[in-house]
RNA sequence: GGAGGGUUUCCCGAGCGGCCAAAGGGGGCAGACUGUAAAUCUGUUGUCAGACGACUUCGGUAGUCCGAAUCUACCACCCUCCA
């Protein structure tokens, strides 16, 4: 069996391992539980959650058996880890639709039948009952407050303030990876690099409780060439839910990385061949644009489907190349009136009219290859009977409005 | 428990009682240059209004004043120091 850690450190995954030569052992001649895990803290996954799914995959498919752990427990907590302030406390509602949600999503890229089946659970099932005392007697004895102080994750907090609340997650985390080494046999947790303190504290403890061997390993986060974290758009997250981020945006959203991010990109969130990849990052110039493209339809292939990719990868091609035919559609109604302002506050490219003022004595609006430098501007008559135009806001959003 | 400091527009942060829709930076958007890239330069960045202008906003509430982000009182949250 081809040794999953060479993948994974080719492709680029791998940040920080503990015990690397003995794991690298491990890996290539046993089948290994390992597990990762995901705090519900929205009702949808985003692509930094997509980088430790294609992880898993690639270890699944080396034959080794993945757990994934949703956060329903830890979620009532909130990890502290390099933040700078606590995040907002959820409901327990809300913790359990985020948990559905997660769990719908990440079926999609893990296989849950055949030999080395993943399995999913939920560490409110063991954390929402502890006794306190007796968890304190049991796990919390093994916690040494000045190491965990010096931890790097909690570096942010030591200047902002950390609550005994939010101190705790440690040991949830810790105790999460106890009890899935004694239920499963898992020895191996695997997380963001953000996770490192958690699950070093998580692999310490099984060795002091049950003196067995056990190994962590994290990957490294999305971040671009300048070392901001990826994904983050004016809206928020790239996220994975297509109601939440169109097919189209996630598609745009990769088909604009910069150059330098395309090669990493390609490796950690695509399953294609190292050659291939080699192959289409050859370029300096504008020929990584096809590189752009591929990564933009691979990604979006895996998330929403073939059929969602390559109908973005239409549309896209359409807009950018004025076929209307195929470009990204909003519908207006007939009696909204023909005035530009309102067309593009109807349409949704601009959010207001003040905004899409401003677009327009900036001049980044056209009505068919016509520029509007007026705001008083009407959609003339008979394009706007004929029932359908073209509206460009600046040189990337090109849609085909509808009349209804 | 005691003493002090803070809460400003998407974020960080400056704001003399009138000239504050509020400096500066970041981010966003647009223009130029390009390759739907980066870097750079320019403009813009509360809402409504064609325009004059009007309206809403500076943690919350109630006041003082012709006039308050700026003053007062109370409330809430946060931080620092001392216990």
């Amino acid at each position: 069996m081809n040794n999953v850690m060479d993948t994974l450190k080719q492709r680029g995954f791998i940040k920080q391992i503990v015990f690397e030569e003995e794991l690298y052992q491990k890996l290539g001649s046993d089948s290994m539980v390992f597990y990762i895990g995901f705090d519900p803290t929205a009702d949808s996954l985003h692509v930094g959650h997509y980088v430790q799914l294609v992880a898993m995959k690639h270890m699944q498919d080396a034959g080794h058996k993945p757990i994934i752990l949703i956060g329903g427990g830890t979620g009532m907590i909130g990890d502290p880890s390099g933040r700078t302030d606590m995040r907002g406390m959820m409901t327990r509602q809300t913790i359990e639709n985020n948990c559905s949600a997660f769990k719908k999503q990440m079926s999609k890229f893990v296989k849950f039948e055949g030999e080395n089946a993943a399995i999913m659970v939920n560490n409110a099932d063991w954390l929402l009952d502890l006794n306190y005392i007796e968890f304190l007697r049991d796990i919390g004895v093994h916690f040494s407050v000045n190491k965990m102080l010096s931890a790097e994750c909690f570096k942010q907090r030591m200047e902002k303030g950390l609550t005994f609340f939010e101190f705790n997650y440690m040991l949830m985390q810790s105790y999460d990876f106890l009890v899935l080494n004694r239920k499963y046999n898992c020895s191996l947790q695997l997380g963001g690099d953000d996770q490192w303190a958690n699950i070093l504290a998580g692999a310490d403890l099984i060795r002091k409780k049950e003196g067995k061997p056990s190994y962590a390993m994290t990957f490294a986060l999305l971040t671009t060439s300048e070392g901001k974290k990826m994904g983050k758009t004016a809206k928020g997250a790239l996220w994975l839910d297509k109601e939440k981020t169109s097919p189209y945006d996630f598609y745009q959203y990769f088909r604009n990385v910069e150059d330098l991010d395309v090669e990493k990109c390609l490796k950690l969130l695509t399953f294609l061949p190292l050659s291939h990849i080699e192959e289409l990052i050859r370029y300096n110039d504008e020929r990584i644009n096809k590189a752009k493209e591929v990564l933009a339809y691979e990604v979006t292939k895996q998330i929403h489907g073939e059929k969602e990719a390559a109908a973005a990868q239409v549309q896209a091609k359409a807009a950018f190349s004025g076929d209307s035919d195929k470009m990204p559609v909003a519908n207006i109604k007939k009696e909204t009136g023909r005035r530009i302002a309102d067309i593009l506050c109807d349409t949704g490219i601009s959010p207001s009219k003040s905004e899409a003022k401003r677009l327009i004595l900036g001049g980044g609006v056209f009505v068919g290859d016509t520029q509007v430098s007026d705001i008083l501007y009407e959609i003339p008559e008979n394009l706007f009977n004929s029932g359908e135009f073209v509206i460009h806001k600046g040189k990337k959003v090109h849609i085909k409005v509808v009349v209804k």
